[in-house]
RNA sequence: GCGGGUGUGGCGGAAUUGGUAGACGCGCUGGAUUCAAAAUCCAGUUCUGGCAACAGAGUGUCGGUUCGAGUCCGACCACCCGUACCA
């Protein structure tokens, strides 16, 4: 018996796509079109677990759409820019380009291995001049459309490093090389107005029916509308005023203190004649610039002994803290607190003894004996102790507030957003240059766009700290294109989040020259009508490209709104840790199991234990490497592997079991045409007059599956369609090839099942498609199609329950009167049994499904 | 902290969307084949009790709605993702 020579099969099916061009495509009018897209990879040199997953899906996709019809394109490329590659020539003196491009190369060849369907004569790297070019043509369109400004924004300084820090690099407080506690500074920073369109990507949602509900739902918390009130305080014994921004200014008679963030003007013009302040605001400095930092942190505040008047109490007078929970991103960067009615504000009033006024007391109980513990009350229900609006409820309560604070010029109504405009400026090397020139004359200038691209500099070092762009010899001097005075290139380099967002556009024309896509490919193949990628890109990578593609749109670049029509987020890949009895990692092929399932480590011997599954990732060492499982299994049995049992959206488990199981399903295929029975009969050999009972059955069954998986792959059920196809794999065993037709039934089903197959496993497909006879490429077949009346059945099994407790089943003709159905079921001996005599109170039959006999 | 998600046998998961819980696979047990093993094939496998027929329990926990709840509602627990400079 043959083995199956994945290795040379694998190869073999390669090389033909290759040689014929399967996969290459252009634009054709007389066809629909197709887009699906993978999330791109970084180019991190090892294809892993996560790529095979999310690239094996995409491929189903393109593979199954191409089959039904559709003129597919399906691209890959490289998001090639990063601070990996900085942090690989800091630690291994290698160049970021030159270690970036050779990843590339091992990347693209571990890819082509797997079999994807890609037209690979669309590559794209984003680190190619090429590409970034057309990126700085667009943000000098972006500049001259109003969306983008330059503003001050915080950021972590490692003093040490004398560099800034991702927030991945802050750990604790700490700069993760350097181990020195950060500071926060303040750097003049580019910025895209993605606030502009907030209102239009929040209302936009609605309309990407095909993207998972939770994606859309954490986009709208993002962008965060919230309708509120500007309330401007007068402070006592100044002239100017405090404006603060809420969305509770129906609970301004509960205010008992205002609050400003650290970064506010008051807070830094204060701290120049108070020392105390000033040490207050430099620890609040040092908390780091994540959102998760901030708010996790102890809420402290700092009594800055100016005092606001109360715009509506005659003599009130609320103090004025500076406190480290008030983001200065948000609304006016400061706030008014009501204790009663917000727990934060409550937490903060106990802590530093503010007093607490309740001013909305729940509808069901009675005012007089309502007080606030140890909980904020922060429903609906009715004002108290708040004069004009006493008896309101909250709603009413906000518009009568906000009519009276417009009248007396203390406020405004006004709809404010969480979402913050984006800023794209990073201090690094590894990055598309920001195309502008700083002169000290004219200010910033645009570079002009005979001039560009602005290419990074190859010749630099990276074996000191801080930006190499900013101490190159040469590469940032530059004469004024206006007046042609000496002046300065802008050094810092885009955001990487800037090349993701428009590279399904580059994919349409990857060649085009003088523009990023043309018009007529952009037209042609967008929106992407399938993208496919991690979860973890929900909210910052799809905004920020649903953003883009609407800043491209009011510079005439494209003609649509939304970029990807429908979405599929995967899960993660996980697999088991393992421990040695220090504590440390071990790698899961260094463990060996007893057959008592005693642990023990490879080399050493030593005791090992088992933790749960996890994230696969280097630091836990709980990676496998696909280019083994490539090598041992081949890449059918790896695409096999990732859509079996667990659904796309979840994460999954890597078993070792798990591929052994898929690696044997493939020999079990492969072993159906490879040592084929001599009654298994000849290609096009007519359908017999007579087909025996099971092969009537199989032959359904064919066509119940063709029917099923065609559902499944519509809606991304890869791991059903796998389990229906293995169901008609074990029907094949229900024919006996000795009788009259059968043999005709497993060949037709034969056929079903390996074009079925096709998608998932298009080497095995090809090789088994050839086997049976046919000198064409599988991957030409159109789709097979269900014959409608072997799909449908026409007798049902009937639950009979008593009193919701199944009794047994009937047999029932399909669509049978509700009246035979409980006729039949009360007949049954198990339901007497049960019912034991007394009469039924009543029975309810739901059709084809279920009798239920209440007693 | 906040936003979003997940939870079903020993394990991954399925369940026509309120109607027979456990499809399919993994693992395990027994058998066939083999000098032996691997591979392969056949049978069994939610738990408890019972030789069995069968009975009872059962979808993270507690409570509710319903003739009927894995599915709907309320409260809670655990874990995961994101949190604006990782990509």
């Amino acid at each position: 018996m043959a083995r199956y020579n994945h290795k040379k099969i694998e190869a073999a099916w390669q090389g033909v796509w290759e040689s014929q061009n399967c996969f290459s495509v252009t634009e054709d009018e007389s066809r629909p079109k197709y887009y699906v897209l993978e999330m791109f990879p970084y180019p991190s040199g090892r294809i892993h677990m996560g790529h095979v997953r999310n690239y094996t899906l995409g491929d189903v996709v393109a593979r199954y759409k191409r089959g039904r019809g559709f003129n597919v394109l399906h691209p890959m490329g490289w998001d090639a820019f990063g601070l990996p590659a900085e942090n690989a020539a800091i630690e291994n003196k290698v160049h970021p380009g030159k270690w970036t491009r050779e990843n590339i190369k091992d990347m693209r060849t571990q890819l082509k291995s797997m079999g994807l369907s890609y037209d690979w004569s669309r590559e794209i790297a984003t680190c190619e001049p090429e590409y970034y070019r057309h990126e700085q043509k667009m943000f000098l369109d972006f500049l001259e459309a109003g969306l983008v400004y330059r503003k001050k924004s915080w950021v972590n300084w490692d003093p040490v490093e004398n560099t800034v820090l991702a927030n991945e690099q802050v750990v604790d407080g700490k700069g993760w090389r350097s181990g020195a506690p950060v500071e926060k500074r303040e750097l003049a920073q580019w910025n895209l107005k993605i606030t502009a369109f907030a209102e239009e990507l929040r209302e936009d949602l609605k309309q990407l029916e095909r993207w998972p509900e939770k994606v859309r739902i954490m986009q709208e918390n993002w962008i965060g509308r919230s309708e509120g009130a500007y309330i401007r305080f007068q402070y006592n014994g100044r002239d100017d005023r405090l404006e603060v921004y809420t969305t509770r200014p129906d609970t301004i008679f509960g205010a008992s203190f205002c609050a400003v963030a650290a970064n506010h003007p008051l807070a830094q013009e204060l701290a120049q004649s108070n020392d105390a302040l000033a040490d207050f605001i430099a620890e609040c400095g040092r908390m780091g610039t994540s959102e998760a930092a901030i708010e996790t942190a102890e809420k402290l505040g700092f009594d800055t002994g100016i005092t606001v008047a109360h715009p509506f109490v005659d003599g009130g007078e609320l103090p004025v803290y500076v406190a480290n929970f008030v983001l200065m991103d948000y609304g006016t960067g400061a706030i008014f607190g009501c204790p009663g009615h917000d727990q934060r504000d409550l937490d903060f009033a106990r802590k530093y003894d503010l007093v607490v006024v309740p001013v909305v007391a729940p509808n069901d109980i009675d005012p007089a004996s309502f007080s606030i513990g140890d909980e904020a009350f922060t429903d609906d229900g009715t004002i108290i102790n708040s004069e004009f609006l006493n008896g309101l409820g909250v709603a009413e309560a906000k518009s009568r507030i906000i009519e009276k604070l417009e009248q007396m010029d203390a406020g405004e109504g006004t709809v404010n957003y969480r979402l913050r405009d984006w800023g794209v400026s990073r201090q690094r090397y590894w990055g598309c240059p920001i195309p502008v020139i700083h002169c000290k004359d004219c200010g910033v200038v645009p570079v002009p766009h005979d001039e560009l691209p602005v290419k990074l500099p190859e010749a630099v070092t990276l074996d000191e700290p801080g930006n190499p762009l900013t101490r190159h010899p040469t590469w940032k001097h530059v004469d004024c294109p206006i007046c042609g005075k000496a002046a300065e290139r802008e050094t810092d380099t885009f955001d990487t989040f800037f090349e993701s967002s428009w590279y399904f556009a580059r994919f349409c024309s990857p060649d085009a020259d003088d523009v990023g896509f043309t018009k007529t490919a952009a037209n042609y193949w967008l929106p992407v009508d399938q993208y496919i990628g991690g979860i973890e890109h929900a909210v910052l990578h799809l905004l920020y490209s649903r953003f883009f593609t609407r800043a491209l749109r009011q510079c005439g670049y494209l003609d649509i709104d939304e970029p990807f029509a429908g979405l599929l987020t995967q899960g993660m890949v996980c697999h088991a840790t393992y421990r040695d009895d220090d504590g440390s990692w071990t790698l899961p092929d260094d463990v060996v199991e007893a057959d008592g399932g005693a642990l023990t480590h490879r080399r050493s011997g030593l005791s090992v234990s088992r933790g749960r599954s996890e994230k696969m990732s280097k630091s836990k060492k709980n990676v496998v490497d696909p280019e083994g499982i490539i090598d041992t299994y081949g890449a059918d049995t790896a695409r096999l592997f990732m859509l079996s049992d667990s659904p796309p959206d979840r994460d999954l488990d890597w078993t070792d079991s798990g591929i052994e199981g898929a690696w044997r399903y493939i020999n079990r295929l492969w072993r159906l045409v490879d040592e084929p029975s001599e009654a298994f009969c000849e290609r096009g050999t007519p359908r017999p007059e007579q087909l025996s009972k099971a092969g009537q059955a199989v032959l359904r069954q064919a066509h119940k599956t063709i029917a099923g998986v065609s559902e499944d792959l519509d809606s991304f059920h890869f791991n059903k369609a796998v389990a229906r196809i293995r169901e008609l794999t074990n029907a094949l065993d229900e024919l006996d090839l000795a009788t009259e037709g059968d043999g005709w039934v497993y060949r037709e089903t034969l056929e079903i099942l390996v074009q079925l197959l096709c998608p998932m496993l298009p080497h095995l497909g090809e090789e088994m498609w050839k086997a049976l006879g046919y000198d064409t490429l599988l991957v030409d077949q159109p789709w097979p199609s269900a014959d409608p009346e072997m799909v449908v059945d026409d007798v049902v099994t009937v639950a009979v329950q008593v009193n919701g407790k199944l009794r047994g089943t009937i047999e029932l003709p399909k669509d049978c009167a509700n009246a035979r159905a409980e006729e039949e079921a009360l007949k049954l001996e198990t339901v007497a049994a049960a019912i034991s005599g007394s009469a039924p109170r009543k029975v309810i039959v739901v059709p084809n499904r279920i009798v239920n006999v209440v007693l």
